[in-house]
DNA sequence: TCCGGCTTGGGAAATTTGCCCGAGCTGCAA
DNA sequence: TTGCAGCTCGGGCAAATTTCCCAAGCCGGA
C-alpha cells in the first residue's frame, strides 16, 4: 500500500455517471494530497480496478444499476479486508448507513456535504478512521434514540414480503412464491403497515425504497 | 447578454448537491470558454441568481427537493423568454424530456453522457440551438415510434392524482386537496391503473417514480 | 353541429382491509 | 424444566375499497 504521508492518498472513484466522476476527480485532485488512480462505473468493474490499483480509499456511490452497492462493498472487503471504502451517496437513511457500515464501509458521506467535509472524510478513512458527514451523524444519533430503524422491527418474513410487494408483486404472486396462503400474505401486509406506520401502500413502497430494500 | 464569441459562455449551475456543483464547475471551467458565474441549490434561488447574473446558459438538475424543476424552468422562461436552459439529470424518461422541452428547456443531457457531450451541449444551447445527448435522442426516437409513453395517455387530472398518490397521500387527502369526492378519486385511481396497465399500487408508485413524477 | 375526450360522480358486486383470534414453533432465561 | 416471548401461519367477519358500468356536463376540433 502506498505511504500516505509521503505520496498522498490514492483514490478509486466508483460512480455510474462519467461527468460526475470527472467532477469529483477534479475536486479531489485540486487538494494536492488526493490522487484519483482509477474509476469504475459499476460494481463489477470496481473490484477489478481495486485489485489492479490497490488504492488507499475507494469512494463509491452505492446507488448504481446492476448489483447493489452494498454487494460491491462486501465483495471488495471479503477479498481485501484492508480496503477502505467511503460511501458517497445522496441517500441519508439510517438503515442504509448501518447496512453500509455492516457491509464493511469505513465512511459514509452524503452529497449534500460541503466539499471540504468530503475530502476530510477521505483523509480520515485513509488514516483508518471511521468517517461520516455531520448529517449522517445526526441521522444515526436520531436513529439510536428512536430505538432502531423502521426495518429493525420487522421479522425476516415481513421484510421478504415487503420487498416483493414493493417490487410490484401481487398478493397472489407473493403467496405462490413463498408457499403461503393469500390470507397470510394479506395479514403480513397489514402487519407491516401497522408496524411501520405507513398509511397507504404507496408509503410502504417509498419506505422500502428509501431503506434500500428495493430500487426503483 | 454577454458576447459569446468574445467573452465565452457564462453558466448558472443549479443542483442541490454542493460537491456536485463544484465538480461541474471545475469540469466546465477547464474548458476555457465556459465560466460558471453563479450557483443555486434550489428552484427558488435559481431565478434570483438568473436575474442577478443573466447567464448565457442555465445548467439545471431538475430532480431537486421543493418545487419541481419543471416549475423552475417555466418560472424562468415566463419572466425571461431569452433564457437558455440546459436540463442535466440522471433521468432519461421520454415523458420527462418532452415535459422539459415543453416547459421551455433548450437542451436535455443525462449524467451518463460523456463530459465532452455535456460541454458541447452547453455551447450548442448558448448558440440558440436545441441540444440533447445521444441517449436522449434515442429515447425520444423510440418514444415517437412506440406511440407515446405511459404518461402521455393520462390527462392532467390523472397525472396530478397519480403524483399525489405515489407521494403517499391517502384517497381522502387527495380528495380534500383537489376538492373532489372520494369516489371520484377512487375512480381516477382505477382508471390510472387501467390505462397504465399497473396491477398493483406498488407498480403505480414505481411507474410514477421512474417517470420522474415523484422522487423517493 | 356532432363527435370524442376529459372531468365528475353514482351504483353494485367482488375483493381486500382491519383487526381479532388461536396454534405451532423456537430460543432464551429463570 | 418450565414458562414466556416472539415469529410464523392462517381463519373469521364486518367495514372499506376496488372494480367495473353508466351518465351528464363541458370543451375543442372536424
Amino acid at each position: 500500500m502506498s505511504e500516505v504521508a509521503a505520496t498522498g492518498i490514492s483514490v478509486l472513484l466508483v460512480d455510474d455517471h462519467p461527468i460526475v466522476r470527472q467532477g469529483y476527480r477534479r475536486v479531489l485532485e485540486s487538494q494536492g494530497d488526493l490522487h484519483v488512480v482509477a474509476e469504475a462505473d459499476n460494481a463489477a468493474d470496481a473490484y477489478g480496478a481495486f485489485k489492479t490499483h490497490d488504492p488507499d480509499v475507494v469512494m463509491m456511490d452505492i446507488s448504481m444499476p446492476g448489483a447493489s452497492g452494498l454487494e460491491a462493498i462486501r465483495n471488495i472487503r471479503a477479498r481485501s479486508p484492508r480496503a477502505r471504502i467511503l460511501v458517497f451517496t445522496m441517500h441519508n437513511e439510517a438503515v442504509l448507513v448501518k447496512a453500509a457500515f455492516n457491509a464493511g464501509a469505513s465512511g459514509f458521506v452524503t452529497k449534500s456535504s460541503a466539499p471540504s467535509a468530503v475530502v476530510n472524510a477521505i483523509r480520515g478513512v485513509a488514516r483508518g478512521e471511521r468517517a461520516m458527514s455531520d448529517d449522517i451523524a445526526h441521522v444515526l444519533a436520531e436513529d439510536s434514540l428512536s430505538a432502531g430503524s423502521v426495518l429493525d422491527q420487522l421479522g425476516e418474513r415481513e421484510i421478504e414480503i415487503l420487498r416483493q410487494f414493493a417490487g410490484g408483486a401481487t398478493t397472489e404472486q407473493i403467496a405462490a412464491q413463498l408457499n403461503l396462503s393469500v390470507k397470510t400474505v394479506q395479514n403480513y401486509h397489514y402487519l407491516i403497515k401497522t408496524k411501520t406506520g405507513a398509511r397507504t401502500d404507496a408509503q410502504l413502497v417509498r419506505l422500502a425504497a428509501s431503506c434500500g430494500l428495493t430500487r426503483i
